[in-house]
DNA sequence: GTACACCCTGGAGGATAGTCTAGAGTCAAC
DNA sequence: GTTGACTCTAGACTATCCTCCAGGGTGTAC
């Protein structure tokens, strides 16, 4: 399969996959006599793995770490359990902060809608010195 | 004064304060004879102004547009009110985008630990062909 | 044997928000 | 007038995840 097709097949880029290549993300695949690289379904797999956890939020060099796990078969089941764990607790930290931060939108946006019923010329957004302490933001 | 000044009042470093000035959203001050920047209070709360508003998740490209705004007087209000309620709506999706990756999160770890009861030897992340369809996460 | 789509490499660029560096100059105090 | 802390500039670098490009070669169908 040359690396358009499995491009098509998994919805990448060609680009994206030679910089997964390049990043030890994917292994070197055999090249035809002309230098055309050829993979195999195992390639695909991978690939769609690479999207799949992607899609649970960690970052390529993570996957990286999860590639290799995948290689070796002695019940790597743990360390699995353990990264995702720590992504799950990353995923809590962010939700947090995202709270706090709809709460000083909220809470910004109520300050200006006072001061517009009152038709006030001054904004307490552009002008107050700390309307409300918006710190708890990331 | 003089910019480690300032940088220590508002607690930014000297670097980020003239990054500002480059990007247009602190406007050049005088300076010495011997061309040192010399700040007025004026500047430093522009620069609290910054940092407030970064606090509410503006990027820098869009706090210059409300430092735009901050200088005319002809009821701002009313702009910098449909920005907050704009960067409202952007923290409320990404809260729900998080919060699938959360749930998918959870749900590939109920994976894992379902198959070390069993004391299984492959990882259901690891392996499986499509676990969750984790799709909706950003 | 040629047309056309596809592929190759290496390197630049891009968005974001700065940090860090070298090498030189300045300010204030003593 | 010298010391020491501070400041100046331009430009390179960080991390992340790719995209885009030129200039050239390959594969396959007709």
């Amino acid at each position: 399969m040359q690396i358009g097709i499995v491009a098509k097949k998994i919805g990448l880029s060609v680009d994206a996959i030679r910089f997964y290549e390049r990043n030890a993300l994917l292994p070197r695949p055999p090249r035809t006599r002309g230098g055309f690289r050829q993979y195999a379904e195992t390639d695909v797999e991978t690939l769609a793995f690479i999207r799949r956890v992607q899609g649970l939020g960690f970052k390529l060099s993570e996957i990286r770490g999860l590639l290799n796990l995948r290689g070796n078969r002695l019940q790597p089941c743990a360390p699995v359990r353990r990264r995702l764990q720590e992504k799950l607790s990353d995923v809590q930290q962010k939700l947090a902060s995202l709270h706090n931060l709809e709460r000083d939108l909220r809470l910004a946006l109520r300050h200006c809608n006072r001061e517009m019923r009152k038709r006030s010329a001054h904004c307490p957004i552009l002008r107050e010195r700390n309307p409300s302490k918006p710190e708890g933001a990331k």
